[in-house]
DNA sequence: TATATAAACGGAGAAGTCTCCGTTTGTCAA
DNA sequence: TTGACAAACGGAGACTTCTCCGTTTATATA
């Protein structure tokens, strides 16, 4: 899990892999420190005491730095996923989707800001859609299986279409919405996604 | 609707409508010439003759800018809206919302770029969610309106909810996605909103 | 017309992201 | 052990967004 970070070449060089412990220790003082949003990258090249250059070779910006420090986060909940997939095979397909949303709901409130930090690349967008980080592919198709299950019947199921917008749903953005303005608890918002989405 | 540009307070004074004046006509110019992402404020302040600051004061950031550059339009859309309602009010509410959106669609087709200015409000997002710029309101209200007619006999609407999934939707964000990586058509788009979320 | 004054101006500069490129250094083969 | 050299380094600097504040100016009032 420490040599995935980032593609698994042919080893990496010493002081690379040095540099990296460094930037990933910065990180993790800073955000603990101030939070994520307001640390720079130019704070966590200065903290790490290496030079913007080398922080900006190995993260190409502050989103894949971010990225890294969930990452292992992010294979435990699939493993959390994985795991009650296989336990509650059984079950209609509309109760496993509702248990996968409320085990990710439970991901998203323990790592709110590090996920905010992903999903948001800094100026400059460049073509790049909030939407596509890894977690999204993965979820997505998970989704997409269960919608598929439980439209079987049906003509056109669009499944595709109704996990991206269960996804969307849980963006950090609209995520972030629905809590904050429009006030609904992480349980409340569980379950109007589904009233919606399942029907 | 010339003078409606940033609320009306007491008469604005002469050098101060001028430099508005400026400022529109540089970003006009530069946007129809670049497009609106890669144009800086610095380059509209430059083209305008103006000083960075004159411009700050009077848009606080490139989505302001934005903004009024599409007021004018989303004026007449919503000219539209209105007429559409009123001369369709015999129509099921699900048909409304159809012809509601099918309008929205056109002109984001329009506007896009426009658009995504206003949506995206630069770094340092502070606190700000995309969704929220006077658009999304009215539109909210009216999409509200329309699922609560809808939803009459039942118990919980959720007439905001998915006022609010729908807008989000089409976001810039989420439908250029559709647009471009899954490939559909505005149409298309249309399509599949309504049967998600009219059911 | 003169003048006080609130409003508007403008540009230096703080702080950030990210690139470029000359320098340094691990590593591997001889 | 010794080069050779790809890889990694680092910081100057280009370009942004946005703020601060001393200066200028339009306008209302006397």
């Amino acid at each position: 899990m420490r040599d995935a970070g980032a593609g698994s070449n042919r080893s990496e060089r010493r002081d690379a892999a040095e540099n990296r412990r460094r930037i990933l220790n910065a990180a993790i003082t800073l955000f603990e420190q101030h939070g994520v949003q307001p640390v720079s990258m130019n704070q966590i090249a200065i903290e790490a005491q290496i030079g913007s250059g080398t922080l900006y070779r190995r993260y190409g910006n502050k989103s894949e730095l971010c990225l890294d420090l969930i990452k292992d986060n992010m294979f435990l909940l699939f493993e959390d996923i994985t795991a009650y997939m296989a336990q509650n095979r059984a079950d209609p397909p509309s109760q496993r989707l509702t248990g996968l949303l409320r085990l990710f709901i439970r991901f998203r409130e323990k790592k709110a800001q590090l996920l905010k930090g992903v999903e948001e690349s800094g100026p400059g967008d460049r073509l790049r859609y909030r939407t596509r980080n890894p977690l999204y592919n993965e979820l997505h198709q998970l989704i997409v299986g269960l919608f598929d299950e439980m439209g079987a019947g049906q003509a056109q199921p669009n499944s595709v279409f109704k996990a991206d917008m269960v996804l969307m749903a849980l963006s950090s953005d609209a995520y972030s919405f629905q809590r904050d303005v429009r006030g609904y608890s992480p349980e409340l918002i569980l379950e109007k996604i589904c009233s919606t989405f399942v029907s």
